[in-house]
DNA sequence: GATGAAACTTACATAAT
DNA sequence: ATTATGTAAGTTTCATC
């Protein structure tokens, strides 16, 4: 895997933003013709740097009106509890990021549920899957920001 | 807008696994024909449930090393502070996803940089752009789980 | 890298049932 | 809802410069 220039970079860019461009618009966008833009964007997928293409949804109109940051202590810092608490999470669809922070042994969990009475149900099970030693959750008023598109402009080569 | 049924949430949940899929194979997926589901993507669409479709990208592949999960306090509740947040947030693309939070005046930010320089400088803009009661950062050791895809599947109509 | 043109797949729209 | 049909558009491959 050869490193990512310019073009790469500003067609990644288009694609985080709006993959329902065709190609001709992407090779318009970066300054390319329509088949090394192709080649390009094929590269950049089996090269892994762009992993897939999905739908972003409304969750207010999935009826999913709360969103929640758990932020949770492990009791430990051992390898089976990571590997605990990774097999529950992936099991559970509510909770949809998950991040091992450093410092303590904290991780930092999403969550979107459709009421609290489904918040708190789930807090319950998360609690009975695996042990933890400190439990803080956070109810998102408003989300100001969300955005999967990476800053690729602000990398320096 | 009309509420979404047992077939359109499956549509969504497809979608927002993978967007590369024709409508002919969604329609296999959801047990309907090409037409009839065709017709269901644009209301959807149209509806604002999909709001758009997104290349997903690796951070690390991009030369972006860094995660981290910032925690501020704001000076006061004022909505004056929030808008001005909002805006600096919204010019900062390193800064990924920000949620205001209950109870206390709290702000959470996901950040996506290069490297601790780069996270340091962020910082430090991001103080100098807004005025700030508290700071905390959390360095994300793990990417333990990230999904865009909401959990249609457990909402209950 | 650019261009042009095939071959193929899909999207989209319409009509009939 | 289904099947069928047709046109437009996009993707993919290839040959040539």
């Amino acid at each position: 895997m050869t490193a990512l220039d310019l073009i790469d970079r500003k067609i990644v860019a288009q694609l985080m933003r709006d993959a329902t461009q065709s190609v001709a618009q992407i090779a318009d966008q970066v300054g390319l013709s329509s088949t090394p833009c192709w080649k390009r964007i094929r590269r950049l997928e089996s090269d892994g740097v762009i992993e897939r293409r999905v739908a972003l949804a409304s969750p207010q109109a999935l009826g999913l009106g709360v969103c929640a940051v758990v932020i949770l202590r492990a009791p430990d810092h051992s390898a089976e509890w990571r590997e605990r608490l990774g097999a529950v999470v992936a099991a559970i669809p509510e909770i949809m990021e998950v991040w091992r922070v450093a410092g303590e042994n904290d991780y930092l969990l999403r969550i979107a549920v459709a009421d609290m009475a489904a918040f708190d149900q789930l807090c319950q099970r998360l609690a009975g899957e695996v042990p933890i030693r400190e439990i803080t959750s956070h109810l998102a008023i408003e989300r100001v920001k969300f955005t999967t598109a990476f800053p690729v402009d602000t990398i320096r080569r």
